[in-house]
DNA sequence: TCCATTGTTCATTTTTACTTGAACTGCACC
DNA sequence: GGTGCAGTTCAAGTAAAAATGAACAATGGA
């Protein structure tokens, strides 16, 4: 638990997420919010939220409770390398992608009429351009470098 | 400015590193301490801990100040986007991936012992073992696939 | 040699982000 | 319809991270 709470961090996602997904990881069973909340001492709004995010990138999925007496949704890890990345990429890179799109194009006006260095703004405006197109280009490439997760049918 | 701080914020590292880095890549000619701390208006000991950490990632580089009144050191943005992405993958999730390495083998150890669940425990070290193996063997793909910088030898 | 400038370090303050806990909703079962 | 559990939301508190600024090298000119 401890290291994903740490991996996770680096992508500035806070450290009890990990945690929850590590617990869920190392779990055997699915666990629902209540056991959570017993399991790593943390408050039931924490633990909510935390499951919402954990949601929101695709990196838990809802299942069944072994036990008959489950009353609310119990979830357990993705374990999927290129689903947990490609969520991670689409919630956070994405969204910065695009806005990223638009500023450019302000920018690209901007420098044409820059009072001097126009030629030197100009020059890096494209070269921004060139970022953003390679990264639509690779990222692709690399979740499918993911891609084949399903070694063994199972 | 703001773009650079937005977009190394995911990665866990500080927005004024970012406008720093902004500010550089927007400048025409190399820039020392002094003049980031007067342009972006923050203080001379965030300017230097903010170069020193640009300074290991590899996203900057010193330069020759063009007018002779150098006395210190400036520094101009690196422009090649493998050599930011390696500087963060090597500083950040690096040395993580090696400490990695050596509670997992704690963590196999344990998981044969457990007292139940053994083959489950023992299926998820495995897991990770494989997450581990991809991570070694996609990061130089990545980087390879990053790499032509040199699109115009210049 | 001495002063001015550049740069670093670190204790303190400030800001940001996370967690908490209480109030609330909805549902299931009685 | 009422009671209790599962889950959400949000204002307030708390902890963690970053910025500040002052004290301290180091270096280069005069």
């Amino acid at each position: 638990m401890a290291f994903f709470a740490e991996i996770v961090q680096l992508f500035g996602i806070p450290k009890s997420v990990g945690q929850i997904y590590g617990l869920l990881y190392a779990s055997s069973e699915p666990l629902g919010l209540t056991a959570i909340v017993e399991l790593l001492e943390i408050s039931k709004g924490s633990a909510s939220q935390g499951l919402q995010l954990l949601r929101s990138l695709g990196a838990i999925n809802e299942a069944e409770a072994k036990d008959g007496t489950a009353r609310g949704v119990a979830y357990e890890a993705e374990l999927s390398l290129r689903q947990l990345v490609t969520g991670i990429l689409q919630e956070r890179l994405a969204p910065l992608a695009s806005a990223g799109a638009q500023r450019l194009k302000r920018l690209k006006d901007l420098a044409a009429q820059a009072p001097e260095n126009t030629a030197f703004y100009l020059d890096r405006t494209k070269q921004l351009e060139n970022w953003r197109k390679r990264f639509t280009t690779v990222t692709p490439l690399l979740t499918a470098l993911l891609g084949p997760s399903k070694k063994k049918s199972r």
